[in-house]
DNA sequence: AATTTATTTGCGTATTTATGCAGTATTAAA
DNA sequence: TTTAATACTGCATAAATACGCAAATAAATT
């Protein structure tokens, strides 16, 4: 069999499997692991695939491309447009942190005349590039992963406010268990927020849905909105319309 | 397996979590979690995730700020270093916003365990890259321009603390003037700073000595020590060191 | 056709990489 | 503080790789 022959093999293997392992190419056409090495070798300086130790990869494979730019941001994007046309001048709002309430503070009017409440540094920093809005960040020791404030003092200055909205950037959202998140602390500001809002939007990427973590912050029942990517007659929305929330 | 295709694997499930765990990916990949670790150590490097106890989180959660490159000028990186040597473990330290204060945080050595308190957003987001330092924010409503808390709220909340140590970072001093500043709501902050600190110290490049501003933050005699890029026996530095201020 | 030249291939060996394991240290949670 | 989970270290092993060389093959030349 021709090197050529060889070549076309193989890079056939890689449309099909995406990946090859030089080990079977041995065997499938009987030739020395150092020479499929070679081909290998040869293959990836065309740019044609892309070797790695045990064997090769498709191009296709490049997942290290799209990193830079944060994932799902189309989907943020248009649930931050939904959010925002719950807003309107004159209102109190509650933010928590999460790249999709940034998306959703990028996205808000420039004339849009309201105050926000957050807890959240890089919230916070986002909300300062808006001309009209005032912005009060409620303090107290910062957590370093979360990058906000946690603690007693919070929830005590949490209590003593009362918002039109507060919107929650949600990480596990079910069913059963309601929106669940993983560190204790995080919960029990975002419990707080959520009993000084009168109203509480839970913005969700479909991926979110029917996730659970292992702690508990609020039971859907407590959740009066829903916003997610999908149109709100999805199949996957029902179970949450049947508990009585809007789907947005 | 691969190596690249557990690669792939665990960035995907970091883009829809944001999060993974070593003991899930461990089960779902059927490899060690030495391995798993190994794995987010090298993504961690790579900076496509940030490696945490028991997982990783994806960086997207982490903002830090990328735009200092500019403004780092050498005279506060001098002054950064003197700065840093005054403050040991253990330590209570307030500090103002500004790039010289920046940059002093930048310049802390990752094993210093002391905790910070500060009123401006950008300082605070700083510190929270530090590993061991715990930091306090002390929030209300925010200044846009100034991005930092003002207001009867945080000046009440600093007159209940009494640290070691406070960093200001000055725009204008003056023998005569002592520091001023140009915002009335900025400068009832600094006061507030200055009265719940020990002692004070003056950050300011050379070429805001012996300026003034409209609106008088404090005499001369309420600060404790001035660093300069320039060494402490310097002609233009005389004047200060006479009024009782140490130099260094 | 014969010979030279260049290329390809396989093998042995040394080296590197990947992975898991065990014991210990460290960290986080109760 | 105690306890459980997680991380680190050094080591062992197996797999993969690089390298030099010689044999085999293909291509080019006379």
């Amino acid at each position: 069999m021709l090197k050529k022959e060889r070549h076309a093999y193989i890079m056939h293997e890689i449309d099909i499997h995406n990946k090859v392992l030089s080990s079977d190419l041995s065997l499938q056409l009987t030739v020395s692991e150092d020479t499929i090495r070679r081909d290998l070798q040869e293959l990836d300086e065309k740019n044609m695939l892309t070797k790695v130790h045990g064997g090769a990869l498709s191009k296709s494979f490049h997942f290290t491309l799209h990193n830079n730019t944060v994932f799902s941001q189309p989907e943020k994007k248009i649930i931050a447009q939904k959010a925002r046309d719950l807003i309107k001048d004159g209102m109190l709002v509650l933010l928590s942190g999460g790249t999709t309430i940034i998306e959703l503070v990028k996205s808000l009017p420039p004339e849009l005349n309201a105050t926000f409440i957050t807890v959240s540094i890089p919230t916070a920093l986002e909300l300062l590039n808006h001309p009209n809005i005032e912005v009060i960040f409620i303090g107290n020791k910062l957590l370093k992963n979360a990058q906000m404030s946690v603690g007693a003092e919070v929830v005590q200055r949490l209590s003593e406010i009362k918002c039109d909205l507060c919107f929650l950037g949600t990480n596990s959202i079910d069913v059963e268990n309601g929106i669940t998140d993983l560190e204790l602390e995080v919960i029990e500001v975002k419990r707080a927020m959520i009993r000084s809002a009168k109203k509480v939007v839970s913005l969700a990427i479909s991926k979110k849905l029917n996730t659970t973590q292992r702690m508990l912050v609020c039971r859907l029942e407590d959740v009066d909105m829903l916003i997610t990517e999908l149109v709100p007659t999805e199949e996957i929305l029902k179970p949450y319309h049947s508990k009585g929330i809007t789907i947005i």
